[in-house]
DNA sequence: CTGAAAGCGCTAACAA
DNA sequence: TTGTTAGCGCTTTCAG
């Protein structure tokens, strides 16, 4: 009824457990006579025999899993990410498993939590703030962690993020050569690396460029969402800032943006532009299609995963950092300002 | 180093292993004295025990872990069922392992023999096609999964679906309201359920309510996608049929239809109304926002976990399957016909 | 090159 | 109520 087990295997082909053990796994096969491994192995098949990684793992104490943290993944930016992931993963024999956080700390804690005690041999976390605590405790004890597209600071951990700051000076300039000297940016939460060092590239592009750097064309939200986007927008407008153009922290916000554009009947591009970051799927399809900075969120999971993959098998390894290259995407929110 | 063992606990606490996990195990700590049972579970907090589930696993023959078969997680439809899974799943001290087929039937038979050797307990698969052998021999082999969103044709399992009839239901008597009679339908793939249903069903409504029900009206897909989508469109058009709505199988066959209509300078919905279904996030912010029919995501899949967790209780239990209300989402992309 | 024996961490009879 | 014993399926010394 139940599956076969290796010492059916074994007796099935008049050997020991140990011997078919030794014959079905590549990496000991040299040990064994080629003729008694070349039988085990049809034996195996015949049978229909699949090893359980369960009871293997109990033994190595190797799950051949690792962790997902996620913030969201109805979240558009997350799934290609976890599919580039999941693509450099399988075929090194391990499995993601995912969990959702959806920014809640403690729901974090006890989700990662959950992780360990399924005995994951590392964790890729992309939902890293700047100051958590739990995650340089996690550190200190040791487990191998790579985080993606954000990372906490002041810990030493590997991470695969997009170059930010390249791609806000991208959507900058992209405003300024349109014309635009007055413009905006609807920033991400503080508390996020991705959130600062794209504020902090805006302020420095700008004022590289020598258009207007007033601060109070910054606003700053509290989540990466349309609903934290609009609020900050509307926070610009009621404030009486003037600006043509604006540099969303990411689609998300942009879109909270277009929400309130909506409201208060602003037009798009022609009274004001707008550029969001990360080119999540169907943008193209807005009204109107923004224009927006792509991130290579595929190549981004599959680096996280080969980046955990060699921290698990050298956890010596010294924590290697990558930022990747990203590129502007013109479509039709932004336009040289009304004259 | 490593996390504390049972028998770390119970030698801390003065007891045997046996007695320590009696008393750590919820559903037997009846079985242990309560002063005891207490002060095991004292010892084992402040050791920070933690459960080995594969260790347990590998004695009682039971994962805690049940597969998610996707076709594809990028497509947005799939994560939030994904996120009602797992809420049942959690609570029941379950969790999901999910893998991606992308529609590929060997890299499905594949992932599931993946699945399968990870000793999951059981399959929610939201891949099934109206032939589907290898759905029907492993219903065959005993293993028990439910189906979510379509389900396959003469294999006895359980499913949760939406009610796809009555979605299209829905659909044509609201473009027959506005005045439209000549509805053409853009059908999904006639190997998955939901295609066929859904186009059967919209053969009725048009019949039933005594409008143009020429079958040059309806195109087939063969994919569940934007591209497929324009495809279905294009043939339409160039067929020379004359219609002034469309009815699409989905909200990315509606997507395609977006890119026609651009590529041949259609305006929607002044020269032709289209509605969607399943009503994906971010349809509103489309030019126009779709018209759509809303399923019950969450609830599809949390439906779908309740009916798993129930079979893997009791596998003698009689496949049940349900069918989930829609409704009618009215956005820009449906209005009267040109007079 | 192969077999014997032990054990990963946990639970379930069985006995006391 | 608790301890003893055995074993889930596999790998890995250690002998032979």
């Amino acid at each position: 009824m139940s599956s076969p087990t290796l010492r059916d295997v074994a007796e099935a082909a008049g050997v020991h457990a140990a011997t078919a053990s030794r014959a079905l796994n590549p990496a000991t096969r040299g040990l064994v006579n080629a003729d008694t491994a070349r039988r085990v192995i049809k034996v195996a098949e015949q049978l229909g025999y699949r090893p359980n990684p369960i009871a293997r793992g109990l033994k190595t104490s190797k799950s051949g899993t690792v962790g997902l943290v996620i913030p969201d993944l109805t979240n558009p930016l997350f799934p290609p990410i976890v599919r580039g992931i999941e693509n450099v993963l399988e075929p090194a024999g391990y499995s993601g498993l995912i969990v959702n956080t959806d920014n809640d700390p403690g729901r974090e804690r006890a989700q990662i939590e959950h992780l360990r005690s399924r005995q994951v041999e590392g964790l890729i976390v992309a939902t890293a703030r700047m100051e958590h605590p739990l995650l340089t405790q996690l550190h200190r004890e040791g487990v191998v962690m790579v985080m993606v597209n954000r990372r906490p600071e002041g810990v030493d951990v590997p991470s695969i993020t997009p170059d930010d700051a390249a791609g806000v000076d991208l959507a900058v300039r992209h405003l300024a050569e349109l014309g635009h000297t007055r413009i905006a940016h609807v920033a991400g939460p503080p508390n996020t690396s991705t959130g600062v060092t794209r504020a902090r590239a805006f302020r420095a592009t700008v004022r590289d460029l020598g258009l207007d750097d007033n601060p109070a064309l910054i606003s700053t939200t509290s989540q990466w969402s349309e609903a934290s986007g609009a609020a900050g927008l509307r926070r610009l407008l009621d404030d009486g800032v003037e600006f043509t153009a604006i540099v969303a922290g990411n689609d998300l916000i942009a879109l909270g943006c277009y929400d309130v554009f909506y409201e208060r009947d602003i037009r798009c591009p022609q009274d004001v532009s707008v550029i969001g970051f990360n080119d999540m799927p169907f943008l193209d399809k807005l009204r109107p299609p923004l224009t927006t900075i792509a991130i290579p969120h595929h190549q981004i999971g599959a680096e996280a995963a080969r980046l955990l993959l060699d921290s698990i098998a050298d956890p010596t390894r010294p924590a290697r950092s990558v930022m990747l290259p990203l590129s502007l995407v013109v479509r039709g929110s932004t336009a040289p300002p009304a004259a």
